[in-house]
DNA sequence: TCTTCATATCGATGAATGTCAATATATTAA
DNA sequence: TTAATATATTGACATTCATCGATATGAAGA
């Protein structure tokens, strides 16, 4: 249905703990091992919360050895800003 | 727990239903009655949207007689997107 | 190749959510 | 005050979601 594609957006920040990964992010590149000590959560949940980040494009991963790191991907943030901004119809 | 308001404002835009209300309020003022004949959901989930926009700040409601009437309040889109800066720490 | 470590996937579970019909509340008009 | 209409609330239900432990997969070193 419509607007399916820009719920799923938000969808991918309605989550706290999703909120404070990317906070985490803030300060650069992590491996999820780091993340993991951050966060209160068991390691997978943590991979899920990561996957519906990278698909909903807030975050990037890339694997370095056994590590997989991520990094906040702006795109995403642009996206949802324009999302935003059509809705109120401020736009463009 | 921390980003559980930040949350809860996306939260308010992670379902289709919702965008198009605010979709259809972007040529303004609506009532309750007037969006019912644009959706196709029961009176009832739509005062159920209606309540989680306006709590969430993206609608502000007025009761005029009968109706309610529902416009769109840019200040909850400002802050959605002052959330949206401050995670992707582009900040300000 | 085997072992170890990091991450992903699976299956289950309790909580939250969208939805509806039925009912309650509020406002206006008769 | 009563009837009619617009909206809100309630209770129930199916679906989705966050979470976990257990297990599988992938990578690197012995």
């Amino acid at each position: 249905m419509k607007y399916e594609n820009q719920a799923n957006v938000f969808k991918a920040l309605c989550d706290p703990n999703r909120l404070l990964i990317i906070e985490t992010l803030q300060s650069g590149d992590k491996c999820a091992c780091k993340l993991l000590e951050d966060l209160e959560i068991s390691q997978s949940t943590l991979s899920h919360h990561m996957k519906i980040l990278c698909e909903a494009g807030f975050v990037d991963s890339n694997r370095q050895g056994k590590w997989m790191h991520y990094t906040i991907n702006r795109e995403g943030f642009e996206k949802a800003k324009k999302i935003l901004d059509e809705l109120e119809i401020l736009s463009i």
